[in-house]
DNA sequence: AAGGCGGGGTG
DNA sequence: CACCCAGCCTT
């Protein structure tokens, strides 16, 4: 019955999502990479952008890694570009430019973890598999468990119910309207129960508490928002910045454009976060200039 | 089992 | 501000 409900209604109202009018793992991959910690909104223009760029598993293998780079701005976690660029060149080297089918090979590529390699599987090869992300995790939890999210079951148990539930064959539309409910209707906060398809199965629905009372207003802090401003990844991400636009910098030139009062006194400061990102593959090293890879 | 990793939007 | 977001990897 949930599975009846949730699919009539995914029939209905799903979005015209790009990636759900394609079913070429490449394009797959991208978008599955893009989404992780990412939403849907913030995605849509840079994929579309980046398909332009890169419009096939050859061409992104044997791209400049500096390109990708360039191409994954604005959409943070920097490693995931790196990550993507390396899947494919493995799937160039290793499996001949075929995608492989099954999730354990999948989940051997690069930045590439248990729901990647699940959606992969799903969305692009139409495997009746089960896989967990936020959205699932929630609305499973709360259909199937009830309202408090705090006693969560383990993975495994979900997972387990998921596969029960899957219509067989429809593992496509099984995982993405499970999504897409999480996105849409059971929101993580002030979820829209009243149009929820799946409200008359639902446990959370069934002993729902009323909605919490607005919170107290807090007196604005002004002068301590910033707590991300200076901190080690925004400084990370400044750096990336800086090179996407130029390709080369010494030290001296990049650390006042880190820190207005840069002085020879910081570089083992900015040498260490330098260090980082060239062991995350973000950037290459070279004399004493920094550079995109 | 934790922490690091970006950045922007929302209540 | 705290929380959220189609997670993954290293320690």
């Amino acid at each position: 019955m949930l599975a009846n409900l949730l699919l009539a209604w995914f029939a209905q109202h799903a979005r015209a999502l790009p990636w759900r009018q394609s079913r070429d793992p490449y394009q797959i991959l991208v978008s599955e990479v893009m989404l992780q910690q990412t939403q849907v909104d913030r995605v849509l223009p840079k994929y579309a952008a980046f398909l332009a760029t890169f419009p096939n598993l050859h061409a992104l293998a044997n791209a400049p890694t500096a390109e990708v780079i360039r191409a994954w701005a604005g959409l943070g976690y920097n490693r995931r570009a790196v990550n993507l660029q390396r899947a494919a060149q493995q799937v160039m080297a290793q499996y001949d430019g075929q995608f492989p089918r099954n999730v354990a090979e999948l989940r051997s590529l690069p930045g590439i973890g248990p729901y990647t390699a699940g959606a992969i599987a799903c969305f692009a090869f139409e495997q009746d598999v089960v896989f967990m992300d936020t959205n699932i995790r929630r609305v499973l939890q709360r259909a199937l468990v009830g309202p408090d999210l705090q006693v969560a079951p383990p993975e495994r148990q979900l997972l387990e119910q998921s596969a029960t539930l899957l219509p067989s064959g429809q593992g496509w539309a099984w995982n993405q309207a499970l999504m897409e409910l999480g996105a849409l209707i059971c929101t993580a906060r002030n979820p829209s129960c009243a149009q929820c398809p799946i409200q008359r199965v639902c446990r959370a629905y069934s002993t729902a508490t009323p909605p919490a009372l607005p919170r107290p207003l807090r007196r604005v802090a002004e002068g301590q928002r910033e707590a991300y401003h200076g901190s080690r990844r925004w400084l990370r991400g400044r750096i990336i910045d800086a090179l996407r636009e130029q390709p080369q910098l010494s030290l001296s030139q990049l650390g006042p454009r880190l820190k207005p009062d840069y002085s020879a006194a910081d570089e083992a400061w900015l040498r260490d976060l330098v260090v980082g990102l060239e062991r995350d593959g973000l950037v290459a090293m070279q004399e004493d200039r920094v550079g995109l890879p």
